[in-house]
DNA sequence: AAATCGGGGAC
DNA sequence: GTCCCAGATTT
């Protein structure tokens, strides 16, 4: 039984018009050069929440440094960070890393076919293992992200909030009647390119748009009310401070975050939360004792950073300090002059740092 | 079901 | 400032 939002729609007509469209309209992009799984995969993952045009460069130089599957699967960790260092989200590579290896082991460095084994590899969650399907291996499998939901929930009229997880599935269930059987790869990319260039946020293109006379909320003229989304609430701040710690050869201290939570793995200058931002140097550096368990006297406050990320907003004060004897570098810490913190992976926030200790005479 | 997990670009 | 982006995982 056929889901009911489709009784009296052309569904063959619709199929035709959307991949006829997508055909001729599709961009040139660097993942639609072949159909390599491996090469399907990394763009699917970089492509998560982050845009097009930010993936792009990101994608170039990962598909130089780690070409092939193997290439991937047996490199180190702070390579591929570097790799990742700036596109957000670093689970994302350790994920594929992790699944990476497991197709090499499990299953002989080929990326499985099937909706079930897809699925259990890390980071392949039901969007990416129907992109997967569809377009590496032509799979009937719907591919449903933020696009789809839009250029549906506009197509058929479906007012569920797009922000719930269960609504997902309304749209895959309704996918499973409406795709394309004979190209499944164009129908999902069509519905993605269709949401990305034409079907957009706000104020829809539907005059260019190759779908209009299927369109429900076109015909009813409504395209603007919907997808129905509800609000996220806003960012929490936290204030930070954070050192710059130099050794008599002017080498600064860096840390390895912990391997769990935000941005884990990544380089950082040491940092702890604070009460509030009173330059008050006794309070300082018993922050900075206890962030790198060594009593150290605070020089100078020489910078203000704002950064914000999706749930927190970090408000950093930098402070410097100097010791004057290097007595120690333990497990996770490294003093590294400006050329060599250049192989490590920093958070933008303190790539922020970086640039403008390197810059000044501090 | 809600929170966590980045960063940037468009408005 | 707000929204949202070819989402997945954890709580």
């Amino acid at each position: 039984m056929q889901h009911e939002k489709l009784n009296e729609f052309n569904i063959s007509q619709f199929q035709q018009d959307l991949i006829n469209w997508f055909k001729e309209n599709q961009r040139t992009l660097p993942w639609r050069e072949n159909k390599d799984p491996y090469r399907v995969w990394v763009s699917e993952i970089m492509l998560q929440q982050t845009r097009v045009d930010t993936v792009i460069p990101y994608y170039l130089n990962f598909m130089r440094e780690f070409p092939t599957l193997e290439d991937l699967a047996y490199a180190e960790e702070d390579r591929i960070l570097k790799a990742w260092e700036g596109l957000g989200y670093y689970s994302r590579v350790r994920n594929l890393q992790t699944a990476v290896r497991e197709v090499v082991e499990e299953y002989n460095a080929a990326v499985p076919d099937t909706l079930k084994e897809i699925s259990a590899l890390k980071g392949v969650g039901p969007y990416t293992a129907g992109a997967i399907l569809s377009i590496a291996y032509a799979k009937p499998e719907p591919a449903v992200d933020g696009n789809v939901m839009r250029v549906l929930s506009r197509v058929l009229e479906i007012d569920e909030d797009i922000a719930k997880a269960k609504t997902r599935k309304t749209f895959e269930a309704i996918i499973y009647d409406l795709i394309s059987k004979e190209d499944p790869s164009s129908f999902n990319q069509g519905l993605m390119e269709l949401g990305a260039l034409i079907c957009t946020p706000t104020s829809p293109g539907c005059l260019l748009c190759p779908v209009r006379e299927h369109c429900m909320a076109y015909n009813k003229g409504i395209q603007d009310t919907l997808p129905v989304k509800s609000k996220k609430k806003k960012a929490k701040r936290k204030l930070m401070a954070a050192f710059v710690v130099k050794d008599e050869d002017g080498k600064v201290l860096i840390e390895k975050r912990p391997d769990k939570g935000l941005l884990a793995g990544l380089w950082q200058f040491p940092n702890v939360e604070v009460e509030s931002h009173s330059f008050n140097k006794e309070e300082m550096a018993e922050a900075l004792s206890l962030a790198i368990g060594k009593p150290i006297s605070i020089r100078d406050r020489i910078q203000k950073v704002e950064h914000v990320f999706s749930h927190i907003v970090w408000d950093i004060d930098v402070y410097t300090a100097v010791i004057p004897i290097k007595e120690w570098e333990k497990e996770g810490q490294r003093f590294v002059d400006q050329y060599q913190i250049e192989d490590f992976a920093f958070p933008v926030s303190h790539q922020k740092i970086i640039k403008h200790y390197f810059s000044e005479a501090f």
